[in-house]
DNA sequence: GATGTTGTAATCGAAAAGATTACAACATCA
DNA sequence: TGATGTTGTAATCTTTTCGATTACAACATC
């Protein structure tokens, strides 16, 4: 099982917008092109970075903007606004182990702990990349 | 999106052979009983530790064993052998960005390493756990 | 050979992702 | 003011993956 795509082409969408933004309007449209994503999908996976406060959109005119610097978002951000991780955490639990086995009683509170650890160490090295740390890497590939 | 369940249920078949292998045999249907996971479906992650040589199975008799010392195996170990990692890695990319347009033409080697180095972190906490680590807390919980 | 178990194929249903169509809401400009 | 281009969103469809289930062959032990 694989963290969805979703990831990577919001991903992709800031770094269109830092290369393109300045010479022309950013749309759904275009980012569909770049990406060969459908252009409703883009528009939900901006509706979802909008509502994490990291882009502007402007409805009607059109087109996508960066709400910050680049140095203030990280992609641990990014992995929140987009990845519908509704409570459940990264691992996701067999439901109803047994109660009258000692082992199936006791499993969830052997292994929560352990788990959120892992999560964590990837959250953390997620969220110590940023997007300047990207753009940097897009800036040196695409100019040359 | 989420990891699959087969994960969990790998270290509860784990914990169900250390706390009853010595008294009982621990057959698929007594695993299925524990987790309330379908045998067949027990049965193929057992199939999956077993090529990782991780437990061994009694056919035709029937039983499963732990093949290696608790210290000896990790989460990670466990992770692997049942999380079909097929290539892929823990992000999905999107398939086909454009080749046309210079952003979509470098996202991948930009990011590429960046989620290596995520992926990376997150194995590196799974690899710090052991069985043994995990054990311990099942017998403090079971016996209690 | 009877019994209990594992190995495995085949099929089913549910859930999630992404593609697609359709259309209302909105901003801009002629 | 109305034509145009864009976003917001609902609805439907396909594909994929997971897990449940049934069925049965292969195997070991008594």
């Amino acid at each position: 099982m694989q963290i969805s795509s979703r990831f990577t082409v919001a991903v992709h969408i800031f770094a269109c917008i830092h290369t393109f933004g300045g010479e022309r309007k950013v749309t759904s449209e275009f980012l569909a092109m770049s990406t060969n994503v459908n252009p409703v999908i883009i528009r939900k996976i901006l509706s979802q970075l909008k509502s994490a406060g990291l882009v502007d959109i402007a409805r009607g005119s059109g087109g996508a903007a960066i709400a910050k610097p680049l140095c203030d978002i990280n992609l641990l951000d990014i992995y929140n606004a987009v990845e519908c991780v509704g409570g459940g955490g990264l691992f996701h639990f067999h439901e109803n182990p047994s109660e009258q086995c000692p082992v199936g009683r006791n499993i969830h509170q052997v292994l929560d702990d352990k788990l959120v650890r892992v999560q964590t160490a990837m959250e953390n090295e997620l969220s110590s990349i940023t997007l300047e740390d990207v753009m940097r890497d897009v800036d040196r590939l695409v100019k040359s």
